[in-house]
DNA sequence: ATCCTTGCAAACAGTTTGCAACCCT
DNA sequence: AGGGTTGCAAACTGTTTGCAAGGAT
């Protein structure tokens, strides 16, 4: 286990403590594999790893454990563009933005700190306070451009 | 009808004959109450608009008839965080931005154009064509900062 | 007359929830 | 022992689809 999943998992606990809550062996389990593999992942995939490696998880504990880390802020939880939600495990300095390929559903990471922070002045402006900021840019990736015949009026 | 409406008209008939589509009274009604209104709309609300103003027309007829405007480009369809689909009619010119309360769903718009023109580069480098940018910043609006208990960790 | 479109209701996908059995503390 | 938690299955929400009746060309 990484540092970092150690760290999330201490986190977790004294969270659950604090809030009278049990700290259970599929909780546990849950957090582990979300912060033992990659970024995205969708509560599908989540419930078929954990078939497959640690132990069998119902499809409504892993949306109710989701819920939970989101609410202490060791996961983020969003909506690309696509028909279900997303996940990811939030690392300290991670920060990272999202691009999203309307046709193909295919996400790229970015960073680029000029457009954080011109974000972050917008956000200001606006009296909106970004704890998170997801950008989410709708557009074509390389592969759906070769298929795609325009038809754009404006 | 505003003359922006009736360019629109114009070019779904144009769009429809091409393609061996018929012109029918529910899609140019559903087209009018697009344009003759707001930005951003939901199938629900568009179905509620057309039940209380010109013509009953049925669910599966305001799904069908969206996602042609969105093939032939007069409306964009997006998913702003939330649990379905909005719809907004394209304007020439009448680019912007979407910033999304994660707590509220509150939706504001904005424009700039340095952050445009950042995101069009950042597009080019990953070969990502942008036929429509729509940035997503997921945050907390005003009055969900209220309610707010932060619990961060990273 | 032909073929497309509509409306209905049923199907669908992803997510949420009520309840009895179960597990943490 | 007690109260939160799990798993199951049913409920739910938003969207899509099959089919018979109706409308556009």
């Amino acid at each position: 286990m990484s540092k970092l999943a150690q760290r999330a998992q201490k986190l977790f606990i004294q969270y659950l403590r604090e809030n009278n809550l049990k700290v259970t062996q599929e909780r546990l389990a849950l957090l582990e594999e979300i912060f033992s593999t990659g970024e995205h992942l969708d509560a599908d995939e989540l419930l078929a790893r954990m078939k497959s490696k640690h132990r069998k998880v119902s499809r409504a504990t892993v949306y109710r454990t989701l819920d939970l880390l989101v609410q202490c802020g060791l996961v983020r939880k969003s909506r690309l563009g696509r028909e279900h939600y997303f996940y990811e495990k939030m690392e300290p300095g991670g920060g990272h933005h999202h691009m999203v390929c309307a046709a193909t559903g295919k996400i790229i990471e970015f960073w680029d700190a000029d457009l954080d922070e011109r974000l972050r002045r917008i956000c200001q402006e606006h009296n909106f306070r970004p704890n998170f900021i997801s950008i989410q840019i709708q557009g074509l990736s390389e592969e759906a451009q070769k298929l795609e015949q325009e038809t754009t009026f404006f």
